[in-house]
DNA sequence: AATAATAGTTTCGACTCAAAGCTATATCAT
DNA sequence: ATGATATAGCTTTGAGTCGAAACTATTATT
């Protein structure tokens, strides 16, 4: 499709200028906005330690204010229920509500999903591994977190060597442990570890 | 690095929402915010029948409204000058201004073009070819414009079959005659032609 | 001549950003 | 311990922007 040889690098973000566009216009469906659907998909994979104001602020790549904002439209909708933390009387506990699981089944966001679809497995998989590397060259370059899965973080522990948890598995920065559903949220505390220790269900 | 097999294809769309939450956050600065930028990279590029706020609109996926009033904003600040058509009165022509031009060297937009330098070069062939087919695909659902150059389009008439002009190339949609120049400009009027019929320059 | 379609602008409510403000926790010096 | 200062988490505020709808003017169609 492209001539061979040289692929200008500028024409790879183009596209994904256009297709980021593309995904935001869909997103103003359902009396939502792109933020809110975005902050629905976060809080429902988000693991505990992270579902709070200032980590979905961080994942957004925005400020607090307005994350503050797009979370006050989805609590007081009710998608969103606002707990203290028991622990620390600054933050507040976000978490999804059925109301909100039932209203993701539609999300505008399966139309970028399903143009994914287009592409060959083997496509898939060079395409994928391309993004994540240019992503992960951009946070890293704005020291901005990198929100990745238990499964391949350093500070999981586990499969015998738990320190303070009687479990199989626990989150060695934070010291708490875990259950295995919680090994595959995303975490705003993630950092990278050589190798993965879990297998992927992906 | 990603997991050998199937790819999940929610992987590849959050990460394109990801970079593209990138690129507009890196695009609030000099005082202009992202739509502007895009406005400024578009009229850049865009062909001389392709240089109208509604032209702009469609290729970035807004309403008219919204455009003009981020054409309004630059063309107050003199980085567009705005000038009525002669033939059709309703629309006005908008031209970069050579101020316009200075600014575009310092784009925020590089350090996405820069993050695709972290891909080789087949994968970067890869990824582009990966995200076209994506992005063709959403558009055509859409019902959007593409978006390409002359020389990859259906419209171009040249090479001795010229109909109305005496010049080299021809555009048989709007039958106008087209410089070599403008043969690399992109057009709202751009349907994909089944071959190229000029060798591209990319 | 009447009607529809096209190009663009204006207006309005909701949202975003950035900055400043508030409260709770953490750190540090006495 | 005690009090002062710094930091962290979140909210509020004000200027600017976005999408939707209403509007004007021009061109195309019937």
């Amino acid at each position: 499709m492209n001539p061979k040889g040289r692929v200008s690098e500028r024409a790879i973000a183009k596209l994904i200028e256009q297709l980021g566009r593309c995904a935001w216009g869909d997103a103003f469906v359902q009396g939502f906005n792109p933020a809110q659907w975005t902050a629905l998909r976060y809080f429902d994979h988000a693991n505990r330690f992270s579902r709070t104001v200032g980590a979905f602020a961080r994942y957004h790549g925005t400020t607090r204010g307005t994350a503050s904002q797009t979370v006050k439209a989805l609590v007081d909708k009710r998608y969103l229920r606002r707990r203290p933390d028991t622990r620390d009387h600054r933050t507040f506990r976000l978490d999804l509500t059925a109301k909100a699981r039932r209203l993701l089944v539609r999300d505008p966001f399966h139309a970028l999903v399903g143009a994914a679809d287009a592409l060959s497995t083997g496509d898939r998989g060079a395409v994928a591994d391309g993004l994540h590397l240019m992503l992960d060259r951009l946070l890293m370059e704005r020291g901005r977190p990198l929100f990745g899965v238990c499964t391949a973080c350093m500070h999981l522990r586990g499969e015998g060597r738990c320190l303070v948890s009687s479990g199989p598995y626990e989150c060695g920065l934070l010291e708490e442990a875990l259950t295995e559903e919680e090994l595959a949220g995303i975490c705003v505390n993630y950092e990278p570890a050589l190798v993965s220790r879990v297998p992927s269900s992906l």
